[in-house]
DNA sequence: GCAAGGTC
């Protein structure tokens, strides 16, 4: 009895061609963790080590079942999954579901690079075990992508969304301000091009021109001292060109130049000359290219290699085309040995060993159902094809130099020899221009000669094209997935897209965001990220480095900032503050819902229960499972600080209660309490209680401000239930009046707006946005130990001391506004400049003064004037010009 | 509701 064998493919395409290749001769898992998948659930933190958990979806049971079933049918399991590293992980989860149903199969894996008879032949006689590393490598990159970008993604939304009016978008409540390892240096790219555009500073420049008319053709000689910024020496140098205007050719060269043809086409390079020549998206060419691929008329369409594989049979992809009635002709002449037209294609240097370059499968010469999309992709991929395996065109390059006055100019003529691969390659051209025929020594009177100024101009926005570019060399995202993040920028209004031009150009909100990160000096906006986590994939991928290893090394870096960015949250909303409102609808509980894990909530038993400091400067310990569940644990009023440890109380249950460590305010306790405390809020602890008895909570219901639950019947907590609270002045935290009759107002009315300490003799500044007082405290984070810091005790504002102190120094203006003005200003200048030097004629050149020789030997100005007026340009002397002017001092 | 990578 022979053996049965299990096939199973990524795409239904490929297993329909191997199983009717073969016959002739005779959906995935998803990450998720339930516990964790509600943004409310757990503070973002949590994710960098929440379990990760592999499930098949609702919708792909059907297809795990089938696995299943079919496997138990047979002995053999033969992968024919894409031959990458993400298909060599989607090969270990079908062996996965497959041996658990049948622990028997003996798995092979079986390679190809292109779904042709002969190769599918060759990979079942050469059939492989599944590659692990590949694999690990690939689950390695999901989990730091599914982490990262799900704890940024929840912590700058839920930070900002519900306190800005964005207005860009009709619920702006309902935006998501994602942040991902790939879409983020995308953006990167375009706010950093747009701020080199706002920081370019136009300036004039002066260059001569000369032209010369004879045997029906023009040649246009450049100078060669290119342009130059000073006015008065290109005059000076102009006027003695004009007193001395004979030419003489001083040097003729010729020499045969090539223009060679593109290299075979990879995914990247389809995308960017469809959006070049046929200014189609990438998200359309990719669209597209998969219906010609899945139709069978073009080859893979994601691939990154640009260099064919020797065993590929060239000729037979050309014979194939030679039917065509436009192009077909070529492809005869290229089999032609007599024409010499065939090259063998060049090697471009990629090569993902899993698809060959994109090329023609099968011949059309259109179909009816094909749109013009269609025939234009199927046109390219063609036409490039043919271009790759023809020889170079070939053109003759004549380079004349002339001396007019001692000054040097040059100018080049091109007559094309041989077209060749540009014949079918009809996007590219190859400027040719002819020139007059000069010899050396040949002596001429120049048809013009001017004096032209421009300005110099930054460099355009984005283009699409110009943004896989940057893309691709820093390595962020796959030939499959670069036009999806393109899409995120756009989707998420992070960015827009001219339609006409097609180049991008980012929203307020896309530059708030990098200005945000920029400002707390984290590169997240940039690839540097991206290429650190490709170069690690790599490195598992090979077996140089341990799969747990790279995990935990990137995921405590990678927690380790997000910590960081937590902390400098100020500097999101100060970027934020430059180009929005703040919203006046009270903001959500989203702000303020990241604490440290006390406990796991003794009522609703699904959310934690965190520590949290509320907007009044009070702290609290609440479900983060609110509104649903309301349970909450009041602290005592006078803490200055407090955060959770990872001691556990060894009484309370159910466990594990993290234990706090409390700072009160000396004033504000009686003295026999100590300032500092270990506390338990599991109900244990007699000093929390007393403190509250004595001193209050300090919360602000009383106010209106804090709108939680707080009855007898909203808490489990033994302390919050046995204490009665008592009103806390927020100003001085004293009991028995509030902030609107505090006597220690009237005093500080005056200074509220200048350094000095609090009422409890702590350091403090007024803060910027809100006008309560902002105390100098010490961060604890791992990163920042040690610096000091003033927060604010009515708002979120938050500043380092010493960038308090550098921008109140005597000298400092720093403002928002300013900074941001500064960082599009670039090199401090200050955006643009007074010296509006504009260019008025869009690029051009515009002439300062010209004057144009056409009647025999005179020269006459540009308006047809003879030139009578030759005065001294500097001093407006008529007896001398301004190379021998006596105010130069030479 | 969140990433990026596959596929349709």
């Amino acid at each position: 009895m022979g053996i049965r064998v299990f096939n199973v493919a990524e795409k239904h395409s490929v297993a329909r061609d191997v199983s009717a290749i073969l016959a002739r001769n005779q959906g995935g898992l998803r990450s998720r963790d339930g516990r964790y998948r509600k943004w409310h659930s757990c503070d973002p933190l949590d994710l960098y080590h929440a379990p990760v958990k592999k499930h098949v979806p609702q919708d792909k049971l059907n297809i795990k079942q089938t696995l299943e079933e079919e496997a138990r049918k047979c002995q053999w399991l033969i992968l024919w999954l894409d031959c990458d590293r993400e298909g060599e992980n989607i090969a270990f989860e079908v062996v996965q579901v497959c041996t658990e149903a049948n622990r028997q199969l003996n798995v092979w894996r079986a390679r190809f690079s292109s779904i042709i008879e002969r190769e599918i032949h060759q990979s079942i006689q050469r059939l492989g075990r599944p590659n692990q590393l590949f694999s690990d490598a690939v689950d390695v990159r999901q989990e730091i992508d599914l982490r990262i970008g799900a704890s940024f993604t929840r912590f700058q939304t839920m930070l900002l969304r519900d306190a800005f009016v964005l207005d860009f978008a009709a619920d702006g409540r309902n935006v998501i301000l994602s942040y991902g390892p790939c879409q983020f240096p995308t953006l990167g790219f375009v706010v950093e091009r747009y701020w080199e555009i706002q920081s370019h500073e136009p300036e004039e420049f002066w260059t001569i021109n000369c032209t010369h008319n004879s045997d029906d053709c023009i040649a246009s000689f450049n100078w060669m001292r290119g342009h130059l910024f000073d006015y008065t020496c290109a005059v000076i140098i102009y006027e003695m060109c004009i007193q001395e205007p004979t030419a003489t050719v001083t040097q003729v060269r010729q020499r045969e130049t090539l223009k060679r043809p593109p290299h075979p086409l990879s995914t990247i390079e389809l995308e960017k000359r469809a959006s070049r020549y046929f200014r189609m998206g990438a998200k359309q060419t990719m669209k597209v290219a998969e219906e010609l691929y899945l139709s069978g008329f073009i080859s893979y369409p994601r691939t990154e290699t640009d260099s064919f594989s020797p065993e590929t049979d060239l000729h037979t992809i050309v014979q194939d085309q030679q039917q065509h009635p436009v192009w077909g002709s070529y492809a005869q002449r290229l089999l032609d040995p007599g024409e010499g037209l065939w090259r063998n294609p060049s090697n471009g240097g990629h090569d993902d060993k899993a698809h060959p370059p994109i090329h023609p499968t099968k011949f059309s010469g259109g179909e009816s159902s094909w749109t013009p999309d269609h025939h234009k992709l199927y046109e390219l991929v063609v036409r490039h094809f043919l271009a790759c395996v023809s020889q170079p065109a070939v053109g003759a390059e004549t380079t004349v130099d002339i001396d007019i006055a001692g000054e040097l100019f040059s100018t080049t003529g091109r007559v094309i020899l041989a077209k060749n691969y540009l014949e079918v390659y009809r996007f590219e051209s190859w400027g040719g221009s002819i020139i007059p025929t000069y010899t050396q020594g040949h002596q001429f009177i120049p048809t013009t000669l001017t004096l032209d100024s421009g300005v110099t101009r930054p460099p355009p926005l984005l283009s699409e094209a110009d943004l896989m570019e940057c893309m691709d060399k820093a390595g962020i995202g796959t030939d499959a997935t670069m036009h999806d993040h393109i899409q995120k920028l756009l989707d998420r209004y992070y960015a827009t897209k001219d339609m006409n031009t097609t180049r991008f150009t980012p929203t307020h909100l896309g530059e708030a965001l990098v200005m945000g990160y920029d400002d707390m000096g984290y590169e997240l906006w940039k690839p540097y990220l991206r290429a650190m986590m490709e170069s690690d994939m790599k490195a598992v991928s090979i077996g140089t480095k341990n799969k747990a290893e790279v995990l935990a090394t990137c995921l405590q870096q990678m927690k380790a900032c997000f910590q960081d960015a937590k902390l400098n949250k100020a500097k999101l909303f100060e970027a934020m503050d430059v180009f929005f409102e703040r919203a006046n609808r009270p903001v959500g509980n989203e702000q303020h819902t990241f604490g440290e894990v006390v406990r796991r909530c003794d009522r609703c038993q699904e959310s934690d229960m965190v520590l949290k400091r509320k907007p009044d400067g009070n702290f609290m310990v609440g479900c983060l499972g609110y509104p649903q569940c309301k349970n909450v644990v009041w602290l005592p009023g006078p803490i200055s600080e407090a955060s959770v440890t990872t001691t556990v109380c060894s009484t309370c249950t159910p466990g594990p209660v993290f234990m706090i460590q409390f700072k009160f305010r000396r004033l504000e306790i009686p003295m026999h309490f100590s300032t500092e405390h270990l506390g338990c809020v599991g109900g244990c602890d007699d000093i929390l209680k007393q403190l509250i008895e004595t001193c209050g909570t300090g919360s602000r219901d009383i106010l209106g401000v804090s709108g939680r639950g707080r009855g007898s019947n909203t808490s489990s907590s033994n302390v919050q239930q046995s204490i009665p609270r008592q009103r806390t002045c927020t100003n001085c935290r004293q009991t028995g009046h509030t902030s609107n009759n505090c006597p220690s107002q009237a005093s500080r009315s005056r200074s509220a707006r200048s350094q000095g300490t609090n009422q409890q003799g702590e350091p403090s500044i007024p803060c910027g946005t809100c006008g309560n007082p902002c105390t100098l405290r010490t961060a604890n984070t791992e990163s920042n130990r040690g610096k000091k810091f003033y927060s604010c005790q009515g708002c979120n504002f938050f500043i380092w001391e010493d960038v308090y102190n550098e921008r109140n120094a005597p000298s400092s203006n720093h403002s928002n506004r300013a900074s941001a003005q500064s960082r599009r200003g670039g090199r401090g200048r200050g955006g643009r400049s007074g010296r509006s030097a504009s260019n008025t004629n869009g690029g051009n050149f515009v002439s300062a003064r010209s004057v144009t020789n056409t009647n025999g030997g005179n020269f006459v100005s540009a308006t047809g004037e003879p030139i009578t007026d030759r005065r001294c340009f500097i001093c407006q002397d008529p007896s001398h010009f301004a190379n021998v002017c006596p105010s130069r001092g030479m």
